[in-house]
DNA sequence: TCCATATTTCCACGATACTGGAAATATGGA
DNA sequence: TCCATATTTCCAGTATCGTGGAAATATGGA
């Protein structure tokens, strides 16, 4: 990943609703959450938290796709561990210090 | 990690300068880097550096200490891998899909 | 003490971001 | 066709952020 891809990323979960969103939407699975859903169980009206699922979606986090009326947004697990990835190699060239404690969760946490 | 504590990281990263200085701290490694080397290794007026320094710092991302009369800042590892943990654990709570890329990376990049 | 160097703080300006009302668009059902 | 539902787009107001000039602070040396 450039380190611009990696910078939209980061704006676009560097914001309260957005993290929010994203945590959701990671929680949710492969089905997803349509945007009501969304807005509903943030408390943010439906207008405001478009703006907020579009910048997501510009930096390929979520994805949106229509289904009937509603619109279902999902997490994109490739583009998160695109993320920790470029942090992870950014850091961690030869730094043990960065690497042992992630590997350590990652072991625990799930593999 | 508190998702407060991240979201500080985070935004504190999602700046272009701010990744850059980090980048640079943590390539320049436990030595660290004089604030005046870093503005003019990215080519930033020196106050307006030592802004991005402060936000870097209350993020706890990098930490600077007087030695003559020179500060030299430090990036702190434990905080980035931190972030990276919390990202992880955050998304990875039995997602196989984001955990295992980062495993793959981890060990090819540095363990 | 005086001066040069290194960095920060103060302050204000311009740019960008977040928010939400109102209107527009899309879909499905009666 | 008409209506209700779901979501987005448009737009404008406010807030926050990034920037850099000028002045202040801290240190070390002559």
């Amino acid at each position: 990943m450039e380190s611009k891809n990696a910078l939209s990323k980061l704006s676009a979960l560097a914001q309260e609703n957005r993290l929010a969103v994203f945590r959701l939407l990671v929680r949710a699975g492969h089905d997803g959450l349509p945007a009501g859903e969304i807005a509903a169980a943030l408390d943010v009206p439906p207008n405001t938290l478009s703006a907020q699922l579009n910048i997501l979606s510009n930096a390929n986090l979520i994805e949106g796709k229509r289904q009937g009326r509603s619109i279902i947004y999902t997490a994109n697990y490739d583009a998160i561990s695109g993320l920790i990835v470029f942090l992870m190699e950014d850091c961690c060239q030869g730094r043990e210090e960065v690497c042992s404690p992630v590997m350590a969760a990652a072991q625990s946490a799930c593999c």
